[in-house]
DNA sequence: CTTTAGTACCTTGCATTGCAAGTTACCTTT
DNA sequence: AAAGGTAACTTGCAATGCAAGGTACTAAAG
């Protein structure tokens, strides 16, 4: 059984959300994003990440543009298109409504277990 | 594309928490436990809860009393056990790590966008 | 010039899981 | 008996996070 790790668990359905919101504060390259998103302690590896991105591009929620790096192979900063800025509004009002809805069922008003 | 409903991809992950949630006020049989959640606009289904109950049950988080019904068939009445509640604590505490995460990405300490 | 190491991109395949839809069983009412 | 309501559970599909592996480019070491 993998309950253990359920607090993992959790994070599932709130990337898509972090991801853009990271890229919304300045454009981005996949390492950076990683980097990031583990700074505010959300751990994302390169096989979630990817593949995300890739979702999200082809839904027009971001772009990228290519970029030449003096030291490595180069870059593909990803940015959020207009679309994305939307999407993502909508995505922090969802998330704003679940943590309203878990308080609510965890703390019910006046009630102390 | 699925990304539409990425509101109810949300709420992925943070259903086991909310399940021990409402059954830990009180005891409760799977469709009042069904009922509580949609109160607080979490709406899950039976499809998904009988598995998600088998899981916790069979990780020995829940326990569960067949009690007889006055009208209609025997109800199994789900509680706690001990390490429910101790795991229940530690979920809510990754819960609020989460969501601590999160307000910092989105609203970075003095930064508009 | 070839090899090693580092960075960055991306893909494949597995296991988990939420959920729609269907099944069984019990009780009450017609 | 038949019909309807409530409650339990199962089956199968599609989505998705992630581990693991693969390619390509640059720089440094031999």
């Amino acid at each position: 059984m993998k309950i253990d790790n359920a607090t993992a668990q959790m994070r599932k359905g709130v990337l898509e959300m972090c991801i853009l919101a990271s890229v919304s504060i300045e454009r981005k390259y996949a390492t950076e994003i990683l980097t990031h998103l583990k700074s505010v302690d959300l751990i994302v590896v390169e096989g979630t990440l990817y593949p995300l991105l890739a979702r999200l591009r082809s839904a027009g929620l971001v772009g990228y543009e290519w970029e030449e790096s003096a030291s490595g192979p180069p870059r593909k900063y990803y940015l959020l298109t207009k679309e994305g800025e939307l999407f993502l509004n909508e995505l922090t009002s969802g998330w704003n409504a679940l943590h309203n809805s878990v308080k609510n069922l965890i703390n019910p008003k006046s009630k102390k277990s």
